[in-house]
DNA sequence: GCTAACATGCTAACATGTTACAGATACAAA
DNA sequence: TTTGTATCTGTAACATGTTAGCATGTTAGC
């Protein structure tokens, strides 16, 4: 997918520990192995640029190079690794190109969702997103950025599910998760938070008023703004991104 | 992921032959895998609920089990296919809702590419396009449906091709993959094919304009009526679908 | 006849041995 | 110094042996 020409350079920062244990997952092994190894890319415990070596994988996992070959196959396809064949396995670097198409995709997966939804938003879906709401104002107040994520995250989730399609929030989490692995580098600004969350109100807002065009406008709004904070990390982190 | 509870009704029909050979492929022996089986499970040489033995197409394509496991993998990855653990792999059955899914994934994308395009196609861009439509005119003319049917996914790939983003059309295509399965069940009708040159001529022409609006609703348009094809599936070939 | 314990066959999941290629290094030739 | 070639190392890709769970058929018990 991508070609490093020239040396690998940054190697294990600390060589072990930030794997997190298969017992705190669930399924196969597998499964497990790919849950831990995504959480670790998408925390940056893996750098971008950084060799995967599986044996040591193994070892830390606990289990043999079957399950974790079926989850860097996983996470290749998912283009958070880059497999040179025969060669090595790398965590793969930011690409500006990569985040803009994975917001677009999310752009347009939720403009379509909040579209179909709004004229057909029952009763109890509005009082879900309340209650979401209010929760999110209260986070914002006690400045816990983290939980706000949280709920940010559920509140387009259930967006999302209210369409009663089941993978549509796979594939837009899917397209996100560069956008995700990025954020990790912008420290949470406390002005932005209450924006996004301001936002988020407009959005419900226009959800309850149940014109398509409206939630359409609030939704394109709230995502358009997202991406402004992403434009100048390449700037500010030139080592994580590929070289162009 | 789905369950099957009770019996795994049709075995194999002819028992070979129904995969074509590595050489026809690219890649590694798991990616020439990939694309044999899938190729033979979107033209539903393999039926929905029938069980993939693993062993038989080991020996049918001349590999080991890993090549094979790693591209059943991907398959269920796509939703082709439902890996049941211990106890067997089957050809998924069509499912309406997935159908109906993919097409609202699709016609997201495709709405917001035609939308962002149109106002700054280039002219050479425009020339593209009205190549391949004036084949498609030949096409039609002649009666060649098949190959019809090809310049139609051309036409479409190309108008994603635009946006600059290269994994749009992956990801489109994977979204569409039941409904290219599920197609192989209509015959092509000689009027629908006419209709349907006439809407993407309709998108050309509304590109030409380069009006967002006005471009999303010719695709709106097109999409649209494709659907509506696909909703007597169920009721006329009930025995490839999930029970529900 | 009906149910439940058990035995059997088949499968995915996992472990591990083997092969072949990419890339680095060393060195020879120009 | 540069360039080409041989070798050597580490890796993914592949092959194959092993384990354990599910479905089913059979038999024992009632």
């Amino acid at each position: 997918m991508l070609q490093i020409q020239n040396g690998h350079p940054q190697g294990p920062v600390d060589g072990h520990a930030r794997l997190r244990p298969l017992s705190d997952f669930s399924g196969s092994l597998a499964n497990r192995s790919y849950l831990a190894l995504r959480a670790a890319i998408l925390d940056l415990g893996y750098r971008p640029g950084e060799a995967l070596r599986k044996v040591e994988i193994c070892a830390q996992l606990g289990v043999s190079r079957s399950p974790v070959a079926e989850a860097i196959s996983r996470l290749a396809a998912e283009g958070l690794v880059d497999v040179v064949p025969q060669a090595g396995t790398y965590v793969a670097r930011f690409s500006m190109d990569e985040i803009r198409e994975g917001a677009f995709l999310r752009e347009a997966i939720e403009l379509a969702a909040v579209e179909v939804i709004a004229p057909i938003l029952t009763e109890k879906q509005l009082v879900q997103l309340r209650r979401n709401l209010r929760v999110q104002d209260i986070l914002v107040a006690d400045g816990d950025f983290r939980g706000f994520y949280a709920l940010d995250g559920e509140m387009h989730e259930l967006i999302l599910s209210f369409t009663g399609f089941k993978k549509l929030a796979y594939v837009a989490d899917t397209a996100w998760l560069h956008v995700n692995r990025a954020r990790q580098l912008i420290l949470p600004m406390p002005g932005r938070v209450a924006e996004t969350l301001e936002e988020h109100k407009a959005i419900l807002a226009a959800l309850e008023t149940r014109d398509p065009d409206a939630a359409r406008q609030a939704m394109r709004a709230h995502l358009g703004r997202l991406i402004t904070f992403l434009e100048p990390l390449e700037r500010d982190h030139p080592e994580f991104f590929a070289p162009r």
